[in-house]
DNA sequence: TCACGCCCCTA
DNA sequence: GTAGGGGCGTGAT
């Protein structure tokens, strides 16, 4: 065996600052048990560990970008001006970050006014010159720039490596003209210019068909088009994104590469930093003890079965500011549940279960529901006796089908945790104990076990439910306590919390205790029909295919078309098999008749498979009627969503469908009363944009569509022609929803091109909206989110992505939010000012759908003309915009004929 | 039995 | 091009 010195190994240079951004965001929001975050330093570390292990016996060393302003920023002072500030939680990891690597021996370099790309290029450098191999793991593409036959990069998190023919191959230029083509393409994250509508495909061209960026530069008048137009335009600009993307490599450094030696480790300093940061694995190899979890007060959990006991407790609820409230129940839907125990707490670790309905063979003696629920009646009738739950609309609901009350409602963590942040998790209390207090909570599967087989909470042993619906409680205080101060911090979010959200609990419980009267046998005979048809359209479907299949299998649909009939693939799923989606079929159907066939019998499928079967399962033996759940916290923008049954996806669009709405019907002497909002989208955007033009179309009163066609096809008002009316729909649909030409010209069935050209012509129309567009991307990428018009919050987390796709998809959710979350704020406001009206008693009504633009109400026949008033003004009055509110009421005998 | 892909219904 | 829920087939478990 040959001696293997140190000089034969390769010096390792690490990216640290882009490790720790990736590791940030790739990894789920650790936390210690005390709530200080460690998912990047946990990911950096466990990174570093890696390539000490990969590389044992080489020289090293980890950089990081130094605080403050760099040359960069002295050559142009926008540098990286759209980078929004570090966020606290990432902040708080960095020095962690640094003291570990300090205690694991690692030479840390750190050096101000370069960055760390320049640190690892002048090293590398150095060491290319004595001839040494150097491997420079980064997750940045940048660096690509230094690899040289010494120098290679590594990806550790992605576990790839990259050496000059993987450059060539990734980018499709070699590394010397990774500079180059860097400058061609700008960044905007980093705000380096570059040319516009120049990307890694027309960089790499120009580059390979000029050999240089001076090379373009010097021939740009060669260039054709509007990218050549571009070019031209950046030709002054050029030189300086040179600049800035260019890598220094002759920084001047006070260490030597003699010195970039790891030490040993110092077990000590490790010992306590793992201790500190709760790293249990990392702690052990050190020799340390992990603590145990009870940092926090030993939680006291009490299981009240006496009648003193839980008047003790009782008077203790009553005494306190602010108790939470959790009930245990035997389904998850609310029309069925039955209630099984309650349980609450006072302060942290202190909580209580009352068991009422546990009925399995040898369950012990509990205390009866009714004698249960006489004593806290009047506790959880009482509005000025303040409580917090997570979801209490569920409780609510069920506690209202036993005949009690629930007031005082004074927060619900679930709603905190949505309004506070509505992407960051699926705000259910395990995640947010997790996410907020780093406790890990007991689940339901643990003690019911799962599958089939699971218990239903009437059937879990008492003394393990106990434990579980304490804690529940116990949670729920202390999520509220860490929740609230943050929320608090922001007006515009205590006002969309306690204005909106809060109150809207009630009328949600009351809109869905409601129910809509749906007629089943009416459903059953749609779904006998739809069952001859279909069985008639599978005949014919197997005659054109020459043998038999599944219908309703997309695969075997698959080789059907493309294997055995040959069809033309017009499009692909996102994973490249040959699409056999509507608009394909719809292409398709022009030239053969399988495809028309099939198309008719999916949407046959769906109508009875979703409802003809499934809407009359869901009537409540009970009521007669459905009753689905809207739920608060689902949806990003704002809006609510709708399940079990989904009541926001009732077909309307064609006439087989609307049969299925003729089945929402109202019993005999109502009527049902559907109130919409007309536009209400693209009249926020003219409330937001300001827009002369759009505001004053919607003052006018005028046919939206068609004045939007009147002004982009340059012809008067009455002279529009269906097609450019349904042209200037699709455009202002693409509108709402941050469209692209791309986009537009797929849905029109247009070119790109033409797309595009419309596009120009609406914003050279409405100007005003093209601005709000450009400010609202900009404020977005700045703020890192966006706000409705009450103050909504919406964060856009890959706003400022790396990756083009998720950067562009990030930037339409920020032109959409504002309008749909907006739109959403507006008819919560309606329906908490309807409710209040209705909850008078002056009509005999109930409010019982919501549909995101429209409300939907049973009302006694005499007094249609009265609700449709009310409810009109109301839902009008809604909101002050620029623009005028419209809202349109229909009446009929069910929801087809109200529209 | 479950997760996932595909497709389709709504605003 | 935005935001959802849900049914079915498929293949792994």
């Amino acid at each position: 065996m040959t001696e293997v010195g140190l000089n034969d190994k390769p010096l390792v240079l690490v990216d640290g600052s882009s490790y720790l951004f990736r590791a940030y965001h790739a990894l789920p929001p650790l936390a210690t048990s005390a709530g200080h975050p460690t998912g990047a330093i946990k990911g950096v570390i466990s990174m570093l560990r890696k390539l000490a292990k990969d590389y044992e016996g080489s020289p090293i060393a980890v950089v990081f970008d130094a605080k403050g302003k760099t040359f960069r920023d002295d050559l142009y002072p926008e540098y990286k001006a759209n980078r929004p500030p570090m966020p606290d939680d990432l902040r708080e990891q960095i020095q962690p970050i640094h003291d570990i690597i300090e205690a694991m021996g690692l030479p840390l370099l750190i050096i101000p006014d370069v960055e760390a790309d320049d640190v690892i290029g002048t090293l590398a450098r150095q060491a290319s010159e004595q001839e040494r191999s150097t491997v420079v793991s980064t997750g940045d593409k940048d660096m690509a720039q230094l690899v040289t036959d010494h120098v290679t990069l590594v990806n550790t998190m992605t576990e790839t490596t990259m050496d000059r023919d993987g450059v060539v191959e990734k980018f499709g230029v070699p590394p010397e003209s990774i500079i180059d083509y860097l400058a061609l393409m700008g960044d905007s994250v980093d705000n380096i210019p570059g040319v516009p509508k120049v990307g890694p495909k027309t960089a790499a061209k120009w580059l390979n068909e000029y050999g240089s960026l001076d090379a373009v530069i010097a021939r740009a008048d060669e260039v054709k088009g509007k990218v050549g137009e571009n070019l031209r335009a950046s030709l002054d600009q050029l030189p300086l994104s040179r600049e800035l993307t260019t890598i220094k490599c002759d920084v001047q450094l006070d260490v030597a590469l003699e010195d970039l030696v790891p030490r040993p480790e110092d077990v000590e300093a490790l010992r306590t930093l793992y201790e500190r940061f709760e790293f249990k694995t990392w702690i052990a190899e050190v020799g340390g003890t992990v603590a145990p979890p009870a940092q926090q007060p030993e939680p006291r959990y009490e299981c009240v079965t006496s009648m003193e006991a839980l008047q003790a407790w009782v008077d203790k609820l009553a005494n306190s500011e602010l108790f939470a409230f959790h009930t245990e129940t035997t389904s998850v839907d609310y029309m069925a549940a039955d209630l099984v125990g309650f349980a609450f707490a006072i302060e942290p670790g202190s909580a209580a279960y009352v068991p009422v309905g546990h009925a399995y063979a040898g369950a012990p003696d509990q205390l009866s529901l009714t004698r249960v629920l006489d004593a806290l009646k009047p506790l959880l009738a009482d509005p000025a006796c303040l409580k917090v739950g997570h979801n209490l609309k569920y409780a609510m609901s069920v506690l209202a089908r036993a005949g009690v009350a629930l007031n005082g409602i004074a927060f619900d963590t679930m709603l905190e945790s949505y309004v506070l942040d509505s992407v960051a998790s699926r705000h259910e209390l395990g995640e947010l104990a997790q996410k907020h207090l780093g406790l890990e909570t007991i689940h339901y599967e643990d003690i019911a076990g799962k599958g089939a087989k699971q218990l239903a909470f009437d059937e879990v042993p008492v003394e393990q439910a106990a434990e579980y619906a304490a804690q529940h409680a116990d949670i729920t205080l202390r999520l509220h306590q860490k929740l609230w101060p943050p929320l608090e911090a922001e007006p515009s979010l205590v006002r969309v919390f306690k204005d909106i959200e809060l109150p809207l609990v009630e009328v949600l419980s009351r809109v869905e205790r409601n129910g809509a009267l749906v007629d089943g046998g009416l459903l059953h005979e749609h779904g006998i029909e739809l069952a001859e048809r279909m069985a008639a359209l599978e005949n014919q479907a197997w005659e054109l295919a020459g043998q038999a299949f599944n219908l309703d299998s997309p695969k075997q649909l698959q080789e059907i078309f493309y294997d055995k009939l040959q069809l033309p693939v017009l499009k692909k799923t996102p994973k490249g098999q040959p699409s056999t989606a509507e608009p394909v079929l719809q292409d398709l159907a022009r030239d053969y008749e399988l495809p028309q066939v099939i198309l008719e019998y999916r949407g046959l499928t769906k109508l009875k498979s979703t409802y003809t079967d499934t809407l009359p399962l869901q009537i409540d033996p009970h009521t007669g009627r459905v009753h689905t759940s809207y739920h608060q916290a689902v949806a990003a923008t704002g809006r609510l969503s709708s399940s079990n049954p989904n009541l926001q996806n009732i077909p309307i669009r064609n006439a087989e469908g609307r049969r299925i709405r003729q089945a929402f019907v109202a019993p005999a002497g109502r009527r049902i009363v559907a109130a919409d909002y007309s536009q209400i989208e693209l009249r926020i955007m003219a409330h937001l944009s300001g827009d002369a033009g759009l505001n004053a179309a919607f003052d006018a009163n005028q046919d939206i569509h068609r004045a939007t066609a009147a002004e982009v096809f340059g012809e008067p008002l009455e002279a529009v022609s269906d097609a450019q009316r349904r042209s200037a729909k699709a455009i202002n649909f693409g509108l709402i929803y941050g469209m692209s030409a791309f986009g537009l010209g797929r849905q029109l069935g247009i070119s790109r091109a033409l797309a595009q050209d419309y596009i120009d012509r609406y914003f050279a129309r409405y100007p005003g909206v093209r601005e709000y567009m450009e400010i609202t991307r900009e404020l977005a990428r700045q703020q890192g989110y966006v706000e409705t018009v009450f103050g909504r919050r919406l964060y856009l987390p890959e706003i400022n992505a790396r990756h083009a796709q998720r950067r562009q998809a990030a930037e339409r959710t920020a032109i959409n939010a504002p309008m749909q979350g907006t739109a959403a704020d507006i008819i919560k406001r309606a329906m908490l000012d309807v409710d209040a009206w209705l909850r008078e008693g002056r009509l005999d009504a109930l409010m019982i759908m919501q549909v995101h633009d429209e409300l939907v109400f049973e009302v006694a026949e005499a007094e249609v003309s009265s609700l449709c008033d009310g409810v009109l003004s109301r839902m009008s009055r809604a909101a002050e915009l620029r623009v005028p509110l419209v809202v349109e009421c229909g009446v009929g005998e069910n929801w087809d004929e109200a529209h």
